[in-house]
DNA sequence: GAGCTGATGGTCT
DNA sequence: GACCATCAGCTCG
């Protein structure tokens, strides 16, 4: 089977734009079990968390509203927000709501189900080569996309697919996949987060292998320590 | 395995 | 100029 037919027959059809456009705390948990498609990489989600509009949610990158950089959260359902952060990794996240709402869902983690040979190679190029083989299988299948940076690196997402539409049929889509029932989604607060630490809007399936760790936020200090 | 740390640059106040 | 929705690589046990 390749990889083309392997995607359809773990994803299903792609999921349309009245899906997103519900609240992102909404949208979250039904993301779970569902499988993002970029090209011949499949990655099903496995852990998200939900992040709302101006005013409402301090953890939120819309929370003091409008910005060129965020402006893509205020834009239509749907859509994809890639953002660079910590100076060298890029995370994705899903707008949600109708245009002008600022909410989206942040993709934390995932399986990679199609395409793990291009996602390996994302993740370790330096591992592309003749006898650099074992390099690049000593990354474990479930850490492919355990993690938000980790997850766009498998998918090939780079801060030019800001903006993405997903719903239109174009090279990234949302897949309807395996919806997770209830009782196997597991809620808490979101990881690393400094601000609105008391929302529980972090889910995830229960038991998953490719869950990330979880991390409480840790203030940083730096340029005052001597070195 | 857990725990720590350095690397790195865009964004916003 | 402080803050980040992080990760890889290293120690130690």
């Amino acid at each position: 089977m390749g990889e083309r037919e392997l995607i359809d027959d773990v994803a299903g059809e792609p999921l349309g734009r009245d899906f997103f456009d519900r609240p992102s705390e909404v949208v979250a948990p039904d993301l779970l079990g569902r499988v993002v498609v970029h090209g011949s990489v499949a990655v099903r989600l496995s852990e998200v968390e939900a992040y709302g509009g101006p005013g409402q949610d301090p953890a939120s990158h819309t929370y003091r509203g409008r910005t060129p950089r965020n402006a893509v959260m205020f834009g239509e359902p749907g859509h994809l927000y890639v953002y660079f952060t910590y100076g060298m990794h890029y995370c994705a996240n899903l707008v949600c709501m109708p245009a002008g709402t600022g909410s989206a869902v942040l993709l934390r983690a995932g399986e990679v189900v199609a395409g793990v040979h291009t996602a390996r190679i994302r993740r370790m190029p330096h591992a592309d080569g003749p006898g650099m083989e074992g390099l690049a299988r000593r990354v474990p299948d479930r850490d492919l996309a355990r993690g938000p940076a980790r997850l766009t690196v498998a998918l090939g997402l780079v801060r030019e697919h800001n903006g993405t539409d997903c719903c239109s049929g174009g090279p990234i889509q949302v897949h309807e996949g395996r919806p997770v029932p209830p009782a196997q989604v597991r809620t808490g607060p979101r990881t690393g987060v400094s601000a609105g630490a008391d929302t529980p809007w972090r889910f995830w399936i229960d038991g998953d292998p490719t869950v990330s760790p979880y991390r409480a936020h840790v203030p940083r200090h730096r340029g005052r320590t001597a070195r």
